[in-house]
DNA sequence: TTGATCTCTGACTACGTAGACAACATCCTG
DNA sequence: CAGGATGTTGTCTACGTAGTCAGAGATCAA
């Protein structure tokens, strides 16, 4: 056993970390008997323990946990497959995920997705599966147009159904979307209004889909009529463009948004059409972003409990990483469902509007 | 070489994964030359690299990252050491690292820190380190009120300043948060106002201390008085908070609040007094989130360019890492600095207003 | 005393990949 | 046709950790 030096190379050398090996030699032990100390295990003294963490100390060790993985075939890291945007929702659920992560030992891998890109999902999968995560969380269900052809061996979570995805152990979480759309529209109806239009956010989304089923089957069930449905992309742009057709709408009284930020835009449009929010039109949102108690008028919405989801979720998708059960997927809770009602809703003008827009106001700029 | 078959485990037995040797088995080459032809490497026949391809496709191989990184010293992963909040600030930051990321073949590890948790950093760093990142992006800058002591022995990247970190090849990208939030005031105080209230993020945070010395700059320079500064937490409640307690001072013409979602607050609290934006005051936010110019009214603000940022920080970040050439730490980015004028900002009123909030209004849930 | 049991420790090895180096075939140059 | 350059493939090994098993010493019961 010659220790041999291999030449350092000339510029700035980042020195070799220490391995466990270093540990040992330092301590006077075998390499084993670190990782015994190291993992808490027993039959070690007293003594040779002090000795071998003194060492640790001394050269500052840190365990390394990719040779681990490589033994053991297990990484600790879930890996999350996430869409490449700023939406309240999706950033609220990673971070959601992420905390509920931190008391498991687990950690987290993000890969996102450009939406549109066919085969995105695959490819974010696979890249996943290459850095050897235990696990996948899908955490935004979208409609690929064509089933997700996955060769995933390891469990998977969603939030929300994901038809069109073929893999095995499945798990999924996340709240009752329709549910939630017929909350929202039977709180407008209950307030006396004729119907309630709805702005949907992009069909390619489960979730959307989920909230307008929930609206139609409000809508079905009280028997109104259902008006054509507005479809955004959940920025408040699209809502502002959703509004300004809404607007120049009499008939319109109620109107669910499938999120608060195009709320915001819906909001925004109506009040330059000098529409009145709730006296005229009556809105309710989805999502209950920090800012909705601060619009105005505030905004009555549809919370979202990510981090309820989150932490069970995470809890079933580990269970199942550590001790396969086969797949066993679970319902959306339907319990913590509930509307924040604010003062963005009131029952219906007794008068319809007159027509065209008074008191125009100034569009804002881009 | 006997074929020994462990003893399955009775239940869902997941198979085991097949490796390099299993597909060099299959096409009758030899392991090596199965890594050959996936990293592409020359001297292979065109015959043999078909053959290899085939048996890759026949056993459903993905290469194994985590022996390549335990062989190669590198994992191709970067660390971010993140806060667990779902601002739009961190939020977009983190997505447009991600996005950057992507063309680089590295992949991302997310871990949070607990705001107030002291050591939080430290240790979220060594949990990276020990996970084998070749990088650590530090994204939110906070003072934790002691140096952080940081054994890091790979580069390390955060936007904006970062006193108090004690690691070596560092580098720092960002906006400069001293000339944006001089911007905001110079222009308050160029619309004619005598001076210019300011409500700061917390003080923990460095990007907040920046927006803030930028503002005191601006008065300095033109001679105006500095009044006492407000604190939020960067949400919307608090901004109401600061809002209610400016409403009450007659003195009030001009505000900078330090993000988009505090202005929202404040504009509520604003409101709610009957106080009229920007007729009454005028308001200059930051972020320019994307509700921003579908606020009533449109908000003046400055927008930040996360993904400039991002892309300039992580090429550095990842050459520093293939190319060790010392720390070489960069300015933040001059350019690119502008301010977004919309409707909440105009002259002073020609009068005081009168001082209890006449039209007093409702006050939102919570 | 003998052996059985328990405590403690170390030697050896696998995990899947890629680097170093060797072996061999082929082709070219003079 | 010798000598060298070039192309193609394989063997052996390291990377850092933890599992398996064996061995040494101590303790205890029969």
């Amino acid at each position: 056993m010659a220790d041999k030096t291999p030449p350092q190379p000339a510029g700035a050398a980042r020195t070799r970390r220490p391995g466990s090996t270093d540990v040992a030699k330092l301590a006077g032990v075998s390499q084993k008997t670190v990782s015994r100390v190291l993992n808490g295990e027993p039959y070690v003294t007293e003594e040779v323990r002090t000795r071998v963490l003194a060492a640790v100390e001394e050269l500052g060790y840190r365990r390394n946990n990719v040779a681990r993985a490589l033994n053991s075939g297990r990484t600790q890291r879930i890996g999350l497959v996430a869409l490449g945007t700023a939406l309240y929702g999706p950033s609220s659920l990673l971070i959601a995920l992420e905390r509920a992560t931190r008391s498991t030992g687990y950690s987290f891998s993000v890969v996102n997705t450009v939406e549109g890109d066919p085969g995105g999902v695959a490819g974010a999968v696979d890249h996943l599966i290459e850095q050897g995560v235990d696990g996948i969380v899908l955490s935004e269900p979208i409609d690929e147009g064509q089933d997700i052809p996955l060769k995933i061996d390891v469990p998977v979570l969603t939030f929300g159904r994901f038809p069109g995805l073929a893999a095995e152990p499945i798990l999924i979480t996340g709240g009752d979307g329709v549910r939630a759309g017929r909350l929202a529209t039977e709180h407008l109806l209950a307030l006396g209004h004729r119907t309630v239009w709805h702005v949907a956010g992009p069909h390619r989304w489960w979730a959307s889909r989920d909230r307008l089923e929930g609206w139609r089957q409000a809508l079905a069930d009280a028997g109104a009529p259902e008006p054509p449905v507005l479809e955004g992309d959940w920025s408040p742009a699209s809502g502002y463009e959703a509004g300004l057709e809404l607007a120049k709408n009499p008939e319109v009284t109620a109107i669910f948004v499938a999120n608060d930020d195009m709320s915001i835009g819906v909001m925004r449009a109506l009040t330059e059409a000098g529409i009145r929010v709730p006296d005229d039109i009556s809105l309710v949102g989805f999502d209950d972003i920090p800012s909705a108690a601060y619009l105005t008028p505030p905004l009555t919405t549809i919370p979202q409990d990510f981090d309820t989801f989150a932490a069970r979720g995470l809890a079933d998708l580990i269970q199942e990483i550590e001790a396969p059960t086969g797949a066993h997927s679970q319902e959306p809770d339907p319990l913590s469902l509930q509307l924040v009602v604010r003062q963005s809703t009131s029952a219906p003008p007794s008068t319809p509007r007159s027509l065209p827009g008074r008191r125009p106001r100034r569009t804002p700029k881009k």
